[in-house]
DNA sequence: TAGATTGTTAATCGATTAACAATC
DNA sequence: TAGATTGTTAATCGATTAACAATC
């Protein structure tokens, strides 16, 4: 799919594009040009024709690019053109929030299993068809059921052990919400959702442009 | 605080200088060099001395830098050597999870208020001290409580609207959850946590790194 | 003092923007 | 065909890394 090494930049944008080409496309809007196109999306129109083009021509000179078929190329190129299954590690309050987010099951990412250690948790159902199972059992759940996609929402103490043994059980991609870096293989790749420190951010620059604050 | 304005790569590299530091600092590490931290921190002993020295000079020739008191001018630059408050719009699975995300708490932050406009969230216990307030009341309450920061947890459709509202009646910082770029004035801070659009992320590393799979 | 390590300047690298020939 | 707009190369800008004089 990617030819050589696609920078981190370039990768972050990618949903963002696949964003507002679903509402062009929403709106029926056809064709778009880069310059339009940059225009909606504040970004340089160098910037959107060099991003695609890391991943192949997909516009005409003289039109542009057609949007619904844009939109799916980009949701080829982010693998969102298949159904992706994952299971989530911690079934608190943020494990919980993750599993009745509808919005995933949209793009095609379907949580098919809920883990837990605290047996006030296990057994629980989730209302979304899901009921929290033993983390012990994790190992044989995988097993019998080769999830490549987990997320792990639990406190980080915990995080590194349960990264390992999802790893040991074949789980190949780690959605980390626990405020650790995960050491991984070079085989398994890793996004991280670090809340506390997205909040830090927004009080950085929160109180460096309001200097006076409290 | 900060002189001239700081890239956003290094606004962002702060609050995991912050987290490693204070783990050092639990460990009772008192000094560390520049490029003791970069082997731990997987980053080059330059980049470190370069961010720091954006705020200031930090350390002490041929000794390195207090573990202390690094951490705690990280903490004063990130703006969390004070106490910041902030409101949660939005009592679903996600705003719960906010709301109730012990974590935040130790770095100073505190959830005062959550709002819905959903009758059947409205009154709900949190177990937290917190009650769900009516969102029709978001006004007085800002004007009898003027918190300056506000989590935007609801579906797209309603967030540009209530962020409209909370700027108006004061609110300068918005942690915004919501699937959409927040248009706001000059003197308001955005940051955005786009978990789909992280999870796309996610996968598109995974599927780039195994073409074969599925 | 001598050794260590910073703060800071210079060199390199990579990403973004501009320009334009190719082409629909 | 002529006009529009891409794909792509070249120029610029900014961020990262290297180097080293300053100094604790």
């Amino acid at each position: 799919m990617a030819e050589k090494s696609i920078s981190s930049a370039v990768i972050h944008r990618l949903p963002r594009y696949y964003r507002y080409l679903g509402e062009l496309k929403e709106n029926g809007v056809e064709r778009i040009s880069s310059a339009e196109l940059s225009q909606i999306m504040s970004v340089t129109a160098s910037q959107i024709r060099q991003d695609l083009n890391h991943f192949g021509g997909f516009g005409q000179q003289g039109y542009g690019y057609n949007v619904a078929y844009l939109y799916t190329e980009i949701g080829k190129i982010l693998g969102i053109d298949r159904r992706n299954d994952l299971i989530v590690i911690g079934a608190g309050n943020l494990g919980r929030a993750i599993a009745n987010y509808g919005n995933f099951e949209r793009r095609g990412f379907h949580i098919v299993a809920m883990f837990d250690r605290r047996a006030d948790l296990i057994g629980m159902d989730l209302g979304n068809g899901l009921t929290v199972r033993n983390a012990a059992d994790l190992e044989q759940y995988l097993a019998e059921h080769p999830v490549r996609m987990a997320a792990i929402a639990i406190p980080k103490t915990g995080a590194p052990e349960v990264a390992e043994r999802l790893i040991k059980s074949g789980v190949k991609a780690i959605w980390n919400f626990a405020h650790i870096d995960l050491e991984v293989p070079d085989d398994v790749v890793v996004e991280n959702v670090h809340l506390s420190e997205s909040l830090m951010e927004l009080s950085y620059k929160y109180h460096s442009r309001h200097p006076e604050a409290e």
